[in-house]
DNA sequence: AATGAATGAGCATTCATTCAT
DNA sequence: GATGAATGAATGCTCATTCAT
């Protein structure tokens, strides 16, 4: 029962951070969504933050674990690649305000001083992760190259919801990739 | 004497917005900060966010003069491209907070259904630049390219401010030039 | 116009802090009362305890000068001591609840680590004032015995208030002067 | 057990009312210092304040039966005073905050109305006991002084908390007992 | 042009208390 | 006896905006 609160909250709160930045939707709303009653809600969170950070947390999980079963069944470095790329526009284009609530959210813990140490260290298990890849597929630089490919999915994010319509996620997955393993 | 009002409002609140984000930043802390009362700021702007519309239209007249003056200077497709890449990335990385205000008017003006033309305008004509280049320069799929080194330097705005230290800006322009010019 | 509105709302604030205590009181009854919205209550004082501090130094600046003009009027060290005492047993018992929130903000004050250099000058004057009567009787410890006095004045504005129809207060005062004149 | 659970309840309530007011003091707070849950605490007091009531008396008794077991051994009247002002200066200055928690709920009751008989009873039998003292003891007024002495402590509490450094317990003790006895 | 007093809706959070289990 | 999930009313405070002067 509590469990099944707490989750119900938990998607409530997704679903409103989704659409709207953090700031604007309210414990309130939240609340409304999740049919509890506010004092419920802080019953399980002890602030609008911590549901936040909640929430990122179960589908940052939830998006690692899926990584990892995709990923899994790609062999050689460039094909493994090519399966991330693909994975991570996919997910951009198809989840694209709730990549915006990630972003948000970054920041969000960045001005409250906390966890800076957390966030660099799985930013820097990340983009490891992906330096290794470019590095067996030869590319150069593969450091540089690791760090610009993230820049260029989290600026997609951003670019895409406003320009969409110009280009198709399909193609953009297909340069990316030319580009990234450029030699 | 009037148009000083409005200059030195524009400069204080960008001045703001370049520190924090758009809802943090109050009307009043603008107006103090431009030695103006509040409702001498209501008089020259009817809203906070015609004021940050102001602001944002401020610079980006500006930023694109200094690109067209640096551009001018250069020879041949390639290296305007190797000049407008590394005034971005120089832009990006001297005013990140700035960056960020942009990226979150951009947000604001969406959601308040003003994504008028003039705007698509605006990034359409940017886009076709780019696109232009690279055209120029022979590059393959030149648009979708152009779409990519856009969101390239829009997201290393974002993790630039967060992950700074990982990687040399000198070393991401050459990157990412040589990525984008990739046969 | 301004002014009057601030003068409202601190008598206002005395007259409900008078009744019942200071957390007790909300910000929305002072507004209330004082006929203003809560938004304007915030625009004079910044907040609650900022009020609690306006409506403090208000009385206490009024209080201080009506002993001034008293004790102006009697001569010799005993005579002063005895228009003294009297005066503060009338404050105390003609305005039983105020000398309570007096108390109460006192210690607010305290909590918030704000006991500032001008409070306790403010004490210490008044304890010296105070000793230096005593001494010019010829009373001995004259500083313990200041301290006392104080002590008995506040712990009766307490008493007083639940223990009444006990005790006169012209008694208490005969009482209290010869006690503290005693050799 | 139930008896270990009410006992340890009030216990780390004490020792909460000791540290903050009343109000600052959650009941949350004192179910955890306790070892209890909400809902458990409820169990055994139907409301803070019943729980405060019984915090009272339990220390109160415990109050009475020390300063009972120290008077015992004194001989004579002024001995007595001496026994019961020294006792009650270190039990004011060694439980500084607790004894504001007594005045507080002493405030509270009133202000619920309820308990006047009983309140104006046991002060009642205090006063009535110092009365005799100072009676035996061949001082005028005695029942006023009596009443000045409680106030003199009761306001002592509450000073010696803001102005300690000021005066030491044992000036005030030989002072005030000099004082009180005054012919 | 400019001031700043005033508004009112909105917000995150607290907390004593109830109740099903 | 005991738990802790849930409630709902209350609270201090913020802020963009309006308007009389």
């Amino acid at each position: 029962m509590a469990r099944d609160t707490r989750t119900r909250i938990i998607e409530a709160a997704l679903e409103l951070f989704s659409e709207r930045s953090y700031h604007e939707v309210s414990v309130e709303e939240i609340a409304r969504k999740a049919g509890v009653s506010k004092g419920g809600l802080f019953h399980h969170f002890p602030s609008k933050y911590e549901l936040a950070k909640a929430v990122f947390f179960h589908y940052l999980t939830q998006w690692e674990r899926e990584l990892g079963e995709v990923m899994e069944k790609a062999d050689g470095p460039e094909e493994r690649l090519r399966v991330l790329v693909g994975a991570m526009f996919d997910f951009v284009s198809q989840n694209q305000k709730l990549y915006r609530f990630f972003l948000e959210f970054y920041e969000e813990s960045l001005k409250r001083g906390e966890w800076e140490e957390e966030w660099r260290e799985m930013a820097e298990r990340y983009l490891e992760m992906i330096e290794g890849l470019l590095r067996d597929a030869g590319v150069e630089n593969p450091r540089v190259r690791a760090f610009l490919l993230v820049s260029l999915i989290d600026g997609f994010a951003f670019d895409y919801l406003f320009l969409d319509g110009n280009v198709s996620v399909e193609e953009a997955k297909r340069e990316t990739l030319r580009m990234v393993l450029c030699r």
